[in-house]
DNA sequence: CAGAATACCTGCGGGC
DNA sequence: TGCCCGCAGGTATTCT
């Protein structure tokens, strides 16, 4: 379910209703998730007060004074805030009830998410210490993408994907951050010019941003914290668009699989070995 | 080492 | 109607 704008989008409508409210019940109804939910979750969390609550890439951070929470969404997953104790469904897995009567419910049917806990800075656990910088940040540049590309000869879109080159890009915003920069999802990431490279790294920001103005992505299920859908998949340009014509072209959107994942292009304007000079207007200026 | 394939899990829609 | 297949927003692990 969840790329970066969404779970950007459950992180802003949790935050201002759990920030500094006390934890006061814990339900774990099942422990099986990607990685085993810990034993201790329930203990450590209970009493405790939210001191932080933040996002690096896809993963969101809750943090109490005596350690964190790491979080993630999975495929499926995603975190409703409720205000009333609504008795549990199928795939509700987590409660955490607090002390203003709000309680975050963690649902998530394939149970590829997770709620693990560390009492050191998150930053340094294995899963999070190896990731890339963050799209929307200055650390993320076309230069910093470039010398990235140099190194590898994966298929453009499969590098962008790479949470080691850059956190938060999945399969939705890579499709559609590719079209925008008019760059064809399978050239080999070493061919890319630096201009490309520049492009890209400018729609990817512009994707995101775009995506969290709008409340993220709901194709079949995705709902923020309050239950809303979000509405960037009436921006989509290619995503989804098999045998549609392109927005900008109206040639035939095509569609492959590319890395295992559904992979959509417009063969005219996203050209193999080939730069339109009128993606610079497109994008915009770096 | 890089890159590709596989694994985890449930639900849904399409074809027969 | 029901069964079987492929596919779904992610990513760690295993393979070649």
């Amino acid at each position: 379910m969840p790329e970066l704008p969404e779970v950007e989008t459950t992180l802003r409508g949790l935050y201002p209703h759990i920030m500094q409210q006390k934890i006061v019940q814990v339900i774990i109804r099942c422990h099986s998730l990607r990685w085993p939910v810990p034993k201790n979750l329930k203990q450590n969390l209970l009493g405790r007060k939210v001191s932080n609550l933040e996002r690096r890439g896809k993963y969101l951070l809750l943090q109490v004074d005596q350690g964190t929470v790491i979080i993630h969404l999975g495929m499926s997953g995603r975190i409703q805030l409720l205000s009333l104790n609504i008795p549990a469904q199928k795939h509700d897995h987590i409660d955490i009830a607090f002390s203003n009567h709000k309680i975050l419910r963690f649902t998530d049917p394939r149970r590829f998410g997770f709620f693990l806990w560390t009492e050191h800075s998150p930053l340094l656990h294995p899963l999070l210490k190896d990731l890339g910088p963050e799209p929307l940040t200055q650390s993320f540049t076309g230069n910093y993408l470039y010398q990235k590309t140099q190194k590898s000869k994966v298929a453009i879109k499969v590098l962008i994907m790479n949470s080691k080159v850059v956190v938060g890009v999945g399969n939705i915003y890579a499709n559609e951050a590719l079209f925008m920069a008019g760059i064809h999802p399978q050239a080999p990431a070493n061919t890319l010019s630096l201009k490309q490279c520049r492009q890209l790294a400018v729609a990817i920001k512009k994707v995101l941003r775009q995506a969290i103005k709008s409340g993220g992505t709901t194709l079949k299920d995705f709902l923020d914290s309050e239950g809303r859908a979000g509405y960037f998949a009436t921006a989509l340009q290619v995503y989804g668009r098999d045998k549609l014509p392109c927005m900008r072209c109206q040639t035939l959107v095509q569609s492959m699989r590319l890395a295992q994942r559904s992979t959509f292009f417009c063969p005219t304007c996203q050209l193999l070995g080939c730069y339109p000079e009128q993606i610079t207007k497109r994008v915009g200026k770096y």
